[in-house]
DNA sequence: CAGTGGTCTAGACCACGCG
DNA sequence: GCGTGGTCTAGACCACTGC
């Protein structure tokens, strides 16, 4: 540094809003927070070059760039090679969830016609570990699985990984075990095979960093998440009819869940000690 | 580097699995995730030191350091200041999210009584705006706020970060505008103060990066997001009676949702085109 | 005190997208 | 070709923890 004066960062401009104890990067990360916040930096507009932004706060590069990647991480901005770092839209597009069921037996059609449907594989195979959990079987069990990727009919995006499992008694030798899309609403299909009623469902919602695989099938920007939603179904016995994970970008997505709230106290729903 | 090889890392033991041409930190990353998943670094159990790594795969620090970054970001280590870096252990608790009305019905008490509640504020306020977006009000609109922080009674970790917002014509002056924790389950209280009653809701599911704010009173590590949900509460005329959010650490916790499907066509639903 | 991770620097070269 | 971000290096010093 030229003069002798030590963590100043755009002296005046942020250097009371935090402690003169903040790291650097931190405080630069603040003050183009804040520039985006207020509206300074609307979204899609593109941040300077990082190499002006070492001359404006007067740090390093790799200093900028540790700030940038803050901000990347909480979402808030996107970089592309070559050309820039942009402030990200935050529009999520929403999709419900459980309305699901009573609107497909409404219309007897695919739950989700605004989607193009790819089937990666559908057959016999090996129940990972996580579902084996809720299905109750052990792992490395043999069920038909089928495999999908869901994209944006407008825009081509992807917009959600899924994918089914279903004991082998009961969909092994049936169409679900063969990658064609299905006429309508799986669940309505495995009813009408099986002559069992979807009756009760669990599901478990995780968020939680992709994998590199689901990075790059989704297009998820470096530091986005996912939601992980595991739904499991059971017919009024209790037995899993089918087990359907599903994993959506979370930057562009928000799921949407309607439902009635009971007037009478209810037993049914098993209290587990949590 | 003393010799010519370049893009040498831990010759032999991953130059294969990705191209030769993947970034160093990428592969270094890859090399350690694999140790991991595979159990050769089970959870709990402490990585090299860094300077270590930079021997073993001969990459620099900043490169290690990097590397490290990826799998923070994945949440598979988390890294303590002064102590090292630990594979993070990988078990979430399992929290009952749509259970709680049918349950605190039925035995008039708290929602989550495993739970200590800390009241933060409790008075008017101005609504947030992604809260009014729900709520159908101007954003700034005065309304009622309760916000909340909850921790684990046994171990004493934060485990969720709450608010729940009304109309101010129906809770102030009442005991939901006062800093005292509840008898018993809020909307049982708004029940009872109003005498309407709770009959339909919509929940907003999110998963992204947490605020520092948020990162600082959850303890998340850093890399780890949070689900974030919006619960809106009507009565049987569609007027709102609260809107509720709570951010949880998606690193410790999963959220589990129990419901009935619906055996006859649902129309109630609207269907939004979405 | 020694060992750990956290911050910061001043460079270098590469890869990408566009005009 | 030029400007952009992506990768990588060899250092330095600081801050935290536990012995």
């Amino acid at each position: 540094m030229p003069c002798g004066a030590k963590n100043r960062v755009e002296e005046g401009t942020m250097a009371d809003e935090l402690g003169a104890r903040a790291p650097k990067y931190h405080r630069v990360a603040d003050a183009l927070r804040r520039e985006i916040k207020n509206g300074d930096l609307p979204p899609g507009h593109r941040l300077p070059a990082e190499t002006t932004l070492v001359e404006r706060f007067r740090v390093s590069l790799p200093t900028i760039r540790q700030a940038l990647g803050v901000l990347r991480a909480e979402g808030l901005i996107e970089s592309r090679h070559g050309i820039g770092t942009f402030v990200k839209e935050q529009r999520r597009l929403q999709r419900r969830s459980r309305g699901r069921y009573g609107n497909a037996r409404n219309h007897q059609k695919l739950l989700t016609h605004h989607l193009r449907h790819e089937i990666l594989f559908a057959g016999r195979g090996q129940v990972p570990a996580h579902i084996a959990e809720v299905m109750g079987v052990e792992p490395g069990t043999e069920v038909v699985i089928r495999r999908r990727h869901l994209f944006n009919k407008e825009t081509n995006q992807p917009e959600e990984i899924g994918a089914s499992y279903f004991p082998v008694e009961m969909a092994d030798g049936t169409f679900l075990a063969e990658p064609e899309v299905a006429p309508k609403a799986l669940f309505l299909c495995v009813e009408e095979l099986t002559g069992r009623k979807y009756s009760q469902a669990q599901d478990q919602w995780i968020a939680r960093m992709p994998t590199a695989e689901e990075s790059a099938a989704l297009d998820l920007p470096t530091g986005a998440p996912v939601l992980h939603v595991i739904h499991c179904a059971r017919d009024e016995n209790g037995d899993v009819l089918e087990v359907s994970e599903s994993v959506w970008p979370a930057d562009r997505v928000v799921l949407i869940d309607e439902y009635p709230i009971d007037q009478e106290p209810d037993d049914s729903a098993a209290p587990s000690e949590i």
